[in-house]
DNA sequence: CATGAATGAGAGTTCATTCAT
DNA sequence: GATGAATGAACTCTCATTCAT
């Protein structure tokens, strides 16, 4: 496929995303990507055999877009606790957004269950949750800043946390008292003692 | 309608709750439910307008199997630590559990949206077990078995855990070991310091 | 069947005639009458196999009821185009009636094509409208009312008028001047000349 | 849509209207056109999304196809009367006619009772035949023909007329005797006194 | 490559009609 | 007689997928 070809797959891959955001992954058709993109029908087949094929290209996308630059805003010297602060606030801030949210796609697709171990887009950015966290709390506990006896469980028990607070923020909802009171519960938990 | 009325509900309400664990919410037509119950289409219809419907009707059917007898096996007498690793380990097999598992349906059908306050069962369920854990948390506080400042967070805090760790199970998937490994590090943060 | 069952079935034809008034026939479905009759599906065929059936009692009940007692409030010897204008103010009544009006109901159901000569009560009505309608011309021609050289023609005239004024108020919708309108350009055919 | 689909379309009408001629409209089906015309399920709904819009359609061709060229069989010079009654057997031929008539569907779709104001095809065929009828009595007039003291009260009279011809054509039947009758005291009132 | 008309399977829903009780 | 649960045919509508152009 020349580079053309490449572009309007890129281009199908983010119209269709924006579908996925609007409706979940399971209650989209091809129909809804081929109006979404303003192509034939014929076109889209040409490219994707399915919506799952599709989705599959969108999450790759997505987590190029996660790998990307370094969060802004943050001192260099910022203090290690200011940077868990940081990372925890951005995480509330996904679990809160509304609109132009991929969460429920990502569910619904993941509950088919048949990803292959190798390229579970889902799990390794869960993995790379618990390894940042976990260097975060390291780093803290060197600084002073942080008391740990276990960092490795520790983050991986807060990455849980911000996994329950995703799912049920798009299931029985959630307030952002709430996710607050977690989130503060988790920082108190690495600060205080 | 009258009992025998009654009777057929329930049958085709067990009946569909196979098909929603086979199948979770969102796939599963009233085709699928006629088929499982042998009846004739319009025989449904005598009973249920839609999926929604029936669904509502086994989650009202689960929450009440929920509400059932106590735990068995655990003597008068545990010890609060024992209570709660029996509670953890209830929590395990439920999370681990491939067949007989109505949660993939359960969040297909939350994630609909469209369900009001007062009679979420989800949301009533988790918040039941958040109390279920308070109490627990403070009768070993009681008792000595438990050092715990926050009772209410640190119950909120694992009942989110537990969320996380079903979520991961029903998408990414999860071993044994992992639920062991973060319901250890639970245990530990209560009982240790 | 007794007198007992005569009651029921005047019942049903009573309250289905409601439901032919408020739907038309083709839409009317027996469930609509067994629901309008508050009785069983298997109670309503005990007594009519289908709505045709029904429909076609309620054309005998509505009949007999026009046949009933003369119209009231026109002295005994009132005049001949007093009478005549009764006479079509009924009929405009009737027109324009928005509720109440079996009118649809019967076009849709003799539209089937069905209908035997014998008891074709549509038919019936009409010609007698006519022998009606060409007794008071003659009438008013006797008593110097009226001037008309066919009597028979004109009230046969006259009645496909109001035929076709009665198809207009269904279908494409009418207002009372022109109703008016009509029935005084037929009044003054008759008085004026 | 390209001409093609044009084609397909007018296809589809000109296929559907004989249906609509056959079953009149409310007994028609979606399933009935699609079988008529030999085209998948899928296939009409490219086109139309029910048997409504099928028969707006229809009605949009029928009346193009009214509007069309002058009758013929007549010579320029022909004298008004003659031309009335060409255009009254017309409308008697068409009143009679058993086969190729859409007049049942009309009513059946007029009846449903959503028609706009402003494309009311019946109401405007009805209206734009007053004007004609006026036209001819007014050059009937003119020639010494005619003798009316009302042409439009008698152009609107003979249209309702015609009206009731024609749903007791389709109700209680008429004989062709009857209609002739009328027609001919149509006439007599014009021309003779 | 790209189009979009066409197909047909399948889901939802309603109804006349039957029949065991 | 009376009931109302049950049936299955029929209808509407939508979608993934194909294919001639």
């Amino acid at each position: 496929m020349g580079d053309k070809s490449e572009q309007k797959k890129s281009y199908i891959v983010e119209t269709a995303r924006k579908v996925f955001v609007e409706k979940g992954f399971r209650s989209v058709t091809m129909q809804d990507i081929v109006e979404a993109c303003d192509i034939s029908r014929g076109g889209l087949y040409l490219y994707f055999g399915s919506t799952e094929e599709i989705f599959a290209e969108v999450l790759k996308l997505s987590q190029a877009e996660d790998d990307g630059p370094l969060p802004e805003g943050l001192p260099p010297d910022a203090a290690v606790s200011d940077i868990l602060a940081y990372f925890l606030k951005e995480q509330k801030k996904e679990i809160l957004r509304k609109k132009n949210s991929l969460t429920v796609a990502i569910y619904e697709y993941y509950f088919r269950g048949r990803v292959s171990k190798k390229d579970n887009l889902m799990k390794n950015q869960f993995d790379a949750g618990v390894i940042i966290l976990e260097n975060m709390i390291r780093d803290g506990i060197r600084s002073g800043e942080f008391y740990c006896e276990n960092p490795h469980g520790a983050a991986s028990n807060i990455m849980y946390v911000l996994e329950g607070l995703r799912i049920a923020a798009k299931t029985v909802g959630i307030s952002e008292a709430a996710v607050d009171k977690e989130l503060f519960y988790i920082m108190q938990g690495l600060v205080f003692e």
